[in-house]
DNA sequence: TCTGGGGTCCTAGGACCC
DNA sequence: TCTGGGGTCCTAGGACCC
């Protein structure tokens, strides 16, 4: 049986999220009207556009350039902080209108969501539904959504990039030629700026070249990535929307340093503050880890990273930390500048998955009380209540954001 | 005043075993 | 003496998403 899948995309969303904030606060002017933008902290060296309203996109400001691009672009632009907290309670409510259509719904991500409608139409059509959506976010909530109407994920989410703003759009299978073909390949999901350039010396310029380009020629050239971009240039999707809460795979935390680090000392005590954060979000979720990773990105943007596998899996502050420590050493060059240090954990497993060793290790006991009383504590106090970063030399100090 | 941070998935090559 | 291939696990790095 075929599936009623709609896609339902905030419009703008950190950006109008916090224009309607600053006008509840009383500000007298709405920065969805000029040409504004979110961007990061200069300062910190995190200064990229995050959002950008309609109008400072015609200046040709796009998300992910640096904002000083941006102003050489628009010299009046406006640029406003981000405030995640806002964001994740807009998001919220956002879901919780979405709940009263469906249970069965998936939070691609803070500002997308993906609504199984299947069992859920009550006698209208989907594309009925997608419209009262939209009409009731605006009118309800104050900002304004796209909403995709389509018979799969890939084509619902492709819909949801029409026209835009405050729109609903329709990509049946039948309107593949004529709504999708005609794009540019740019448009099509999962192709990037790597993939671009290649299709373009194989002059597929085009989502319908595309759709239209031997299967097998594509999987010789890109594997599997080949055969998935065939498909989607065909509005082939089988993936399912997962509703259900699913633990994550991976735990990381990495930060741009405020200036380049060339001492090891150093960059060991932001990695102790870095794994304290992942360690903690890895118990609340009661998994286990038995992979650690560090990065590294020089002063010029090479990337490196080391990773090792455990020999069994932990959330142990110290054991991981002691493994990072270990891999940071093995991968420093004394004397490199350190632009940015990141750590994470993979290979992650539920907690009661662990095949408990037939020798009780009481080292592991032991710490694992210690963390859990520190937990407590960041869960009654706040997250930086308390911290082994107390250590840390005031200059070097990195300020997290409460979890 | 140039370039974030959090993820997922895939690939290639080496080590090791049969 | 010399020469083999498949399977699995591990690590480094890349591509892509929002």
């Amino acid at each position: 049986m075929q599936k009623q899948i709609l896609h339902v995309d905030v419009n703008n969303a950190f950006l109008s999220w916090t224009a309607i904030e600053m006008l509840k606060q009383g500000y007298n002017k709405d920065i969805r009207e000029v040409p504004s933008v979110i961007g990061g902290d200069e300062s910190k060296r995190s200064g990229i556009v995050l959002a950008k309203s309609p109008k400072a996109k015609i200046f040709g400001i796009t998300t992910g350039e640096t904002l000083y691009q941006a102003r050489m672009k628009c010299p009046n632009l406006e640029v406003y902080p981000m405030n995640y907290k806002l964001y994740k309670q807009s998001s919220e409510k956002l879901y919780q209108l979405l709940l009263q259509y469906t249970d069965k719904i998936e939070r691609f991500s803070i500002d997308e969501c993906f609504l199984d409608m299947t069992n859920s139409l009550m006698g209208k059509t989907l594309l009925e539904k997608g419209i009262e959506i939209n009409k009731r976010v605006k009118e309800e909530l104050g900002f304004t959504v796209n909403v995709g109407v389509a018979h799969n994920k890939l084509l619902a989410k492709m819909a949801s990039d029409f026209k835009k703003p405050d729109r609903v759009h329709t990509l049946f299978e039948e309107e593949i030629p004529t709504k999708m073909w005609p794009l540019p390949i740019s448009e099509l999901l999962m192709l990037g700026r790597k993939t671009i350039p290649k299709l373009y010396n194989m002059r597929i310029k085009t989502i319908g070249d595309l759709a239209k380009t031997d299967k097998q020629l594509l999987i010789k050239k890109f594997g599997k990535h080949g055969l998935m971009m065939w498909e989607y240039a065909n509005g082939i999707d089988k993936s399912e929307v997962q509703y259900k809460f699913e633990k994550p795979k991976g735990i990381g935390n990495s930060t741009t340093l405020p200036e380049d680090i060339r001492e090891i000392e150093k960059l060991e005590e932001v990695l102790l503050v870095l794994t304290e954060q992942v360690t903690y979000r890895l118990r609340k979720y009661a998994l286990l880890a038995n992979v650690v990773n560090v990065q590294l990105r020089t002063k010029d943007f090479e990337d490196k990273s080391h990773q090792r596998k455990l020999p069994e899996a932990t959330s142990s502050t110290k054991i991981i930390y002691a493994e990072a420590k270990d891999l940071l050493h093995e991968m420093y060059k004394q004397g490199t500048p350190i632009r940015l240090i990141g750590m994470r954990v993979d290979n992650l497993i539920e907690k009661d998955e662990l095949q408990l060793s037939l020798f009780g290790n009481e080292n592991n006991e032991k710490q694992e009380k210690i963390d859990k009383v520190v937990d407590e504590l960041k869960q009654k106090y706040g997250y930086n209540s308390i911290t082994r970063a107390g250590k840390l030399h005031s200059e070097n100090k990195i300020k997290l954001k409460d979890i």
